[in-house]
RNA sequence: GCUGCUAUGGCGCAGUCGGUAGCGCGCAUCCUUGGUAAGGAUGAGGUCACCGGUUCAAAUCCGGUUAGCAGCUCCA
């Protein structure tokens, strides 16, 4: 007998050579029939796994997360059988579970079609209804190759030519008549599988490298219960509905016109007046913090970002005006500000004194983004961002980034998205020459420079390596979107290499010349990117300081339309603008269910008893009828609303 | 850039087997003058993304281009 330590510290004795399954079968039918994965002593492992041994064990369902991804694991197993029994000619590549499901990559000479896609479903529940055992089985490295290479599959030979050496034998899993490359864990058998889901399928390229051939990649999702997989389904679909990309179309936020190009959204009024009142908020702000503010070119010739490294570390990323064979001069649209505004700098010989320098600017960027990359307002070519280059002495630099990222918290917190965001300290690759000027001293001592900063911080970052700037380390901050797709919404990065690429310096007290540091930062990130994520956060229902529309007023019959133009001037004479009158000769009931679906944070209807006292009878988005009020105490209301930059 | 899908009035969509276009919303006008999420009638609006091909005939079939979508790659 042996004894088996359980989750809640329970101790039960079992037969020498129990199976974790049999020990979740002796706790009960309904662990039983949930259980995924166990963990003993601390390791994941699957249920079919013997026991010889006192152990502590603990069973994972679908409910813990371990549990999850070997049940979405197990399942990408059964769509790879499901495609070889359909299509045996196709060549598995690797089918891990991700955040929400599971993918296959397959080489195959078929398309996958969203037909066939339903007949690998179909082949995928009789392989469920089988009820195949998943056994694993450990090759040695020699023979996995022989055996892989046998049944033609490259891909899988490749992988394992790769772990060959480590001297460790090589995990297949069985199940049925499919024999799968795998580290495991899994499952025990295909007949818990039921509900799943193959959701879409794409193109991928073999380990991630554009230079590979590109393979189909299957997206499926898989739950315990239909009911939950359907719950799952329903709120993809509502995400959807808040995707800036449809949504800021909708409320007529921006728009893109075909043969102006990809990457070049148009603003509507609407869009525009979002981002004038962010630029304002950001410019205000950063002037009470110490900010200087530039306006530098749009463009500049090739010799600046021949000077700053752009020319051969990023051409690939410019609009270049001209052909440098035939003209004297060629110009690109600038890519980034950081070179002109350290014009500004260089303006005159610099002392220790002028620093620290705080040079923001509302910067207008050109970036040639590759034409599949575009996306919406996320991802475009122009771009405006509220940009700025910070020149301090080695002493200044962590309370000068510890202020960057201080402006960039408030300003966070006060949009709402500061719940929403994650840090990422974006490292050099030290492997990728191609990208990254210096040396790897100037590397280490940057990132370490910054490392501490963000430390002492308590900064709760990941790290991405290769992910730096090609000058220099940087903490990003990022955000997610309603398909669960990252990006930087805002970037602080150190930099010791451009200034003195530029010959930036400083007399220092005793007489000598150094080069500052330089902080590139954002506060608000760029503006159309920023605009999408609001709108998806808020799904279109912005905080009243931001609302285009702030106020609609609603007189109820024609006789009250002067009343209603008579409040629209109190308002605007309050400083409230914003403000709409809806004359149209529709019931009220209609207009009110206009500016609901349009999102307008206030209504106000005017009728005879309005009228008659000088009152208005509010509506709140989301919240109703809130009454009548008099005129005053409404601006009062909204003027506080829009003051304290309050969500609701 | 790559793989796959898509493109029909402002928006959302239908259009079978090729025979020169329909619906709903919106818009305009008129009637209605109403009290917190859709009152009624009439009307206007489309060279079916663009270029080319096949055909007696193309929204429909074929090729290309442009743009949009999902994903990959990339993202200073």
């Amino acid at each position: 007998m042996i004894k088996i330590t359980l989750k809640d510290g329970v101790v039960r004795e079992y037969e020498n050579g129990v199976s974790v399954l049999e020990i979740a079968k002796s706790l009960g039918a309904g662990l039983y029939k949930a259980a995924c994965l166990a963990e003993v002593n601390g390791e994941k492992c699957d249920l079919r796994t013997v026991l010889n041994e006192d152990s502590s064990v603990s069973i994972l369902t679908f409910d813990d997360e371990d549990g999850k991804r070997a049940f979405n694991h197990t399942c990408s197993h059964v769509l790879a059988q499901a495609v070889k029994r359909l299509f045996p000619e196709v060549k598995l590549a690797i089918g891990p579970s991700v955040d929400g499901g599971f993918y296959y990559d397959f080489d195959s000479e078929v398309a996958f079609t969203p037909e066939i896609l339903v007949k690998i479903e179909g082949e995928m529940k009789k392989i469920v209804k089988e009820n195949l055992f998943l056994e694993k089985v450990e090759l040695e490295p020699e023979e996995a190759i022989s055996l892989m290479e046998e049944k033609g599959e490259t891909y899988k030979v490749e992988l394992i030519k790769e772990h060959a050496d480590k001297g460790e034998k090589i995990s297949f899993y069985r199940q049925g008549e499919f024999f799968e490359l795998c580290a495991g864990p899994h499952i025990p058998d295909t007949s818990r599988l039921k509900a799943f889901k193959l959701t879409s399928c794409t193109g991928a390229y073999w380990r991630g490298d554009s230079k590979n051939k590109m393979l189909q990649r299957i997206y499926g999702t898989a739950f315990t219960k239909a009911s939950d997989l359907e719950a799952h389904l329903l709120q993809l679909e509502e995400a959807k509905k808040r995707d800036h990309n449809k949504l800021g179309r909708e409320l007529e936020i921006f728009t893109t016109v075909d043969y102006i190009g990809q990457g070049l959204p148009i603003l509507l009024p609407k869009g525009t007046h979002i981002v004038q009142t962010l630029q304002r908020f950001v410019e205000d702000e950063e002037k009470k913090r110490g900010w200087l503010r530039t306006k530098t070119p749009l463009m500049a010739k090739s010799d600046l970002y021949k000077i700053s490294g752009h020319w051969d570390h990023y051409q690939d990323g410019m609009f270049v005006l001209g052909d440098e064979e035939k003209d004297d001069e060629v110009f690109a649209l600038r890519p980034m500000t950081c070179p002109f505004q350290y014009q500004a700098y260089l303006n005159r010989a610099r002392s220790y004194r002028d620093l620290p320098m705080r040079l923001g600017e509302t910067s207008t960027l050109f970036r040639n983004e590759a034409s599949g990359e575009m996306h919406g307002l996320i991802r475009v070519r122009q771009f405006t961002i509220s940009e700025g280059h910070l020149m301090c002495t080695p002493e200044q630099l962590a309370d000068e980034f510890r202020n960057c990222l201080e402006l960039t918290t408030f300003i966070l917190k006060t949009l709402g998205l500061y719940e929403d965001v994650s840090y990422r300290f974006s490292q050099w690759d030290p492997d990728d020459k191609d990208k990254y000027i210096g040396t790897a001293e100037q590397w280490a001592e940057a990132q370490g420079v910054m490392k501490k900063i963000l430390d002492d911080l308590n900064v709760n970052y990941k790290i991405g390596i290769g992910e730096a700037a090609f000058y220099g380390p940087k903490l990003d901050i990022q955000i997610k979107n309603v398909h669960g797709k990252e990006d930087t919404l805002i970037t602080i990065q150190i930099d010791q290499m451009l200034a003195e690429k530029f010959g930036m310096e400083y007399v220092d007290k005793d007489g000598t010349k150094k080069n500052p540091y330089i902080i590139h930062r954002t506060s608000i990130g760029c503006y159309e990117r920023t605009l999408a994520l609001l709108i998806e956060k808020y799904a279109g229902a912005f905080p009243v300081w931001l609302a285009p529309e702030k106020v609609r007023i609603t007189p109820i019959a024609d006789r009250h339309h002067d009343a209603a133009y008579e409040i629209k001037n109190a308002l605007m004479q309050a400083g409230i603008d914003d403000v709409s009158v809806d004359t149209r000769s529709e019931k009220l009931g209609y207009k009110l269910r206009e500016a609901q679906l349009e999102k307008v944070p206030y209504v106000l209807v005017i009728g005879d008893k309005e009228a008659e006292e000088k009152t208005v009878s509010v509506r709140k988005r989301s919240m109703g009828d809130q009454g009548s009020m008099a005129i005053s105490d409404f601006i009062e209301l909204i003027k506080n609303d829009i003051e304290t930059k309050v969500i609701w």
